[in-house]
DNA sequence: CAAATTTAGTTGGTGGCACGTACTAAGTCA
DNA sequence: TGACTTAGTACGTGCCACCAACTAAATTTG
């Protein structure tokens, strides 16, 4: 085994490969893309309009709709008629997509546990401090206060 | 602003995105897809056939010939064939392509730089430590020696 | 050595994803 | 009311990834 440090910039690619990789591997699994994924993340405890949905997945209003159709036929999701403004729709989770969600957010979480098993608890800890720091710097970096808009369990970057 | 702090699991999830986002920008500002780049940064170093592509890539090697027919197409890359097997085939790098990965990975490595540049030269330090000690036990968990078979810069996860 | 098998790569078909443009319907405002 | 804006959809393009089917070259084996 040689023995040989990344620099950070390279460790940092490589780990997010790895990470972005797992998402991609268990969300294949049942059947949906990363797309799909977050989509449905959002859904968990939001019952967004389509534009809200493309502003939150930074993708174009008609990409977003055709994302929300092609979830629709596989009985995912639902569009709902909205009560206030009647060109609007709430795009709300099935039983199904929730059911879906969860196995894909459980199994990753799963995968991600193991992978950080092999730290102590103390550089664990380390870890989770400097990332936080880091997420926290960057995202201010872009005007953008990481606790007050997102929530981490949304898997939407 | 709020005092929280994500767990590892979480932080990590969002940390791949956004080091995954960020080299997709870096990317599409050159026209390429993800994928491209690492095509291109594979071939850095290597000219390898297109069932050696399709390996590093995990990809299908009728995925992989199309990526070679849209990157050649785009003249950024070249078939030559081999001198030992006339079946195969070996993806050379164009002085194109050799110039837009360059671009591409400096640009991402600025802007990965300028994130790090956040936490103090101590804590920049630990977390390459962290994180190289994190890829290195992932990928030995997965029968790969780190160091003897990639080269960080290849992006190849 | 000739036949059978394996290997390298391409082609064609399917579906997902993301974009831009163009459109309809509904809401806003001047 | 008429002009403008907004929400969403439809359509066409191109990329990406897969599978199945195919050709040609190499290898194995009887």
């Amino acid at each position: 085994m040689t023995r040989r440090e990344l620099s950070a910039v390279d460790g940092l690619a490589q780990l997010s490969f790895v990470v972005h990789g797992t998402l991609e591997r268990r969300a294949a699994e049942h059947g949906v893309s990363i797309t799909q994924t977050r989509l449905l993340g959002i859904l968990r405890d939001r019952r967004p309009s389509i534009n809200e949905l493309a502003t939150l997945l930074e993708l174009d209003k008609s990409s977003t709709s055709g994302l929300v159709d092609r979830a629709q036929r596989r009985g995912l999701v639902e569009r709902e008629a909205s009560s206030t403004d009647r060109r609007s729709v709430r795009v709300t989770l099935t039983d199904a997509g929730r059911e879906l969600v969860a196995r894909v957010s459980s199994g990753f979480e799963g995968d991600v546990s193991a992978m950080l098993a092999h730290l102590s608890p103390t550089d664990g800890k380390a870890l989770a401090r400097l990332i936080s720091r880091l997420l926290v710097a960057h995202a201010s970096d872009h005007g953008v206060d990481l606790f007050d808009t997102t929530d981490a369990r949304d898997l939407v970057g």
